[in-house]
DNA sequence: ATGCCGGGTCCTACCCGA
């Protein structure tokens, strides 16, 4: 089983740069994050081509989130349970594919609209784990993968790519962060790469790709039984030097 | 030094991203 996950910074842009990735890497499954776009206009038939079927959650504009498929998958949420019922960012999908739940996620931010901005942040991610908790409870095989929007240590941004009153560092994000690990998740890319710098974002402004000042923030948490499982977790850094690239690379994980 | 790119949209100045 091979999952991806990429966050395409808008999938109307990208569009070609998935193709190509996909016929490349042949995932079973690609969940994708800010696609930008209402789920209509999700380009799900160019894909299909390809063998994959698709299921997006979309908003004009912002966020978006997708899931591409190779095998048969169902889906289970559209969005997070425990948010506000009127919250109409389109940032959680949920599916079963081959007996395992994969929740995709983009996680906001947390540096926009202020306190408000930050609080928004937090309230997602105490749903997040009481979500979590309650899959965990389940003994359902559970893959939590996506844009996080956290950076959990300091290993996992470059020095000076970020100030430390950061949202996607301020110690409120990262305890969050932890409550999903204590929970009994694990990062697959630090459990196979425990030491170092990785990163899967590198901003496009300031030459941060050319200075290798970035961040490790799409992260694929495991639970347990998928854990035993885990054989490889890389980014795909290449992709980050093609033409027009996303500022995300995907984040490929690997079960034997 | 948060707005240096780069995406979006009420089409064009402004919001958002990390």
């Amino acid at each position: 089983m091979k999952l991806a996950t990429w966050n395409v910074n808008s999938i109307r842009q990208r569009e070609a740069h998935v193709q190509r990735w996909l016929k490349a890497n042949q995932p079973d499954l690609l969940i994708l994050q800010e696609i930008k776009c209402e789920a209509a206009a999700f380009p799900s038939l160019p894909l299909h081509g390809l063998g994959y079927t698709s299921e997006a959650v979309g908003q004009k504009a912002y966020n978006g989130v997708a899931v591409l498929s190779r095998i048969p998958f169902s889906v289970t949420q559209r969005a997070l349970p425990g948010l506000p019922a009127d919250d109409v960012q389109a940032r959680y999908l949920e599916v079963v594919a081959d007996g395992i739940t994969v929740a995709a996620i983009y996680l906001p931010n947390g540096n926009s609209r202020g306190d408000d901005g930050f609080a928004y942040k937090l309230a997602w991610m105490d749903a997040l784990a009481d979500r979590a908790a309650e899959l965990l409870e389940m003994d359902t095989p559970l893959v939590i993968a996506g844009d996080f929007n956290v950076a959990p240590t300091d290993d996992d941004y470059a020095p000076g790519a970020l100030s430390a009153t950061d949202a996607l560092v301020r110690p409120e994000s990262r305890a969050r962060f932890r409550r999903l690990i204590w929970q009994g998740l694990t990062d697959a890319v630090r459990a196979v790469h425990p030491h170092g710098a990785i990163y899967t974002f590198w901003d496009y402004q300031a030459g941060a790709w050319q200075r290798d000042l970035g961040l490790r923030i799409d992260h694929a948490l495991l639970s347990p039984t998928l854990a035993e499982r885990l054989v490889a977790a890389d980014p795909d850094k290449e992709e980050r030097a093609k033409p027009q690239p996303s500022d995300h690379v995907p984040v490929v994980i690997e079960l034997h």
